[in-house]
DNA sequence: CACATTTCAGATGTTAATATCCGAATTTGA
DNA sequence: TCAAATTCGGATATTAACATCTGAAATGTG
């Protein structure tokens, strides 16, 4: 797995924020909400959540009419910092061998070509707002469930 | 981690045995001495490369002068292989957010994008031969080892 | 104010990956 | 033939990821 499962649930939550309509509440939809229309365990998506919330990716209000929103226009808002904020940057700067200190001056023999393909799928995921995901969901064109 | 700590383990000792000089042990070399040789765990390792043997991409000796040489030339021999072996092709054709029957008709807001990144990925593994990556080792511009 | 709804925080249970251990089978060499 | 070295196969222990549960804190509504 590229991703955690938590981070999986994370983005797929984020995508679906950024494409739910503006309704009620503010622009805040609640957690079990997400999690059933994704299909998703309402308390796992909860403790991942949390931690979008404390990283400032996401704002939340508690009671009822509460929920969880975007904390930033949704163009402002990518993947890549998703994936940081639940699984960490080690995707982004590890050694695909695990070498402690890989590096120019001692790499690895995967290095040169790793460092290069680690750069482009970090490109990817900078690009890959969630107003750009989003807009796809909400064409229709694409799709956030499983079934 | 793009793959596990069982498949990095089986990727250093292959490239490890295909950079290793034909000794003696009509070379076949001891788990143990490899274990040692890159600091691994011996009990772990030798785990993992049962598995490798049973695939047919090692060979095995048992009793004293046994131990385990590469099958096949390593000319022959793609780090995609090793991975396949160890970790499954989940790499290669999954969908990066686990959606089940994610593609053309039905694809996720990444399926396009990820796609062609997973080729990309495959096509590096592909052309990473353990003779490829084993030449870099035995020319000293490269390590398998942490320290 | 009382109540229902929701997030928050921490505890607990479950499963899969990682790591170790042990005895059996095989082979070599003295 | 016997002892040592080695892989093999299965059992067990440890750790981290995944998942669930419970009660507290906050907040809107009647």
């Amino acid at each position: 797995m590229v991703m955690s499962k938590a981070c999986v649930n994370a983005v797929r939550a984020m995508v679906y924020l950024a494409a739910a309509p503006d309704n009620e509440r503010r622009g805040h939809v609640s957690i079990r909400a997400v999690a059933e229309e994704l299909g998703l365990s309402f308390h796992f998506l909860t403790k991942t959540l949390q931690r979008l919330t404390a990283d400032g990716l996401l704002k939340s209000e508690r009671g009822p009419r509460g929920g969880v929103a975007l904390a930033r226009p949704a163009g402002e808002i990518s993947l890549l910092e998703i994936v940081g904020s639940i699984d960490g940057n080690d995707l982004q700067d590890q050694c695909i061998l695990g070498l402690r200190g890989c590096g120019q001056e001692a790499p690895c023999p995967m290095h040169d070509e790793w460092v290069r393909e680690r750069k482009r799928i970090q490109e990817i995921f900078k690009r890959s707002t969630l107003q750009r995901l989003a807009r796809a969901v909400r064409e229709g064109s694409v799709r956030l469930k499983d079934s």
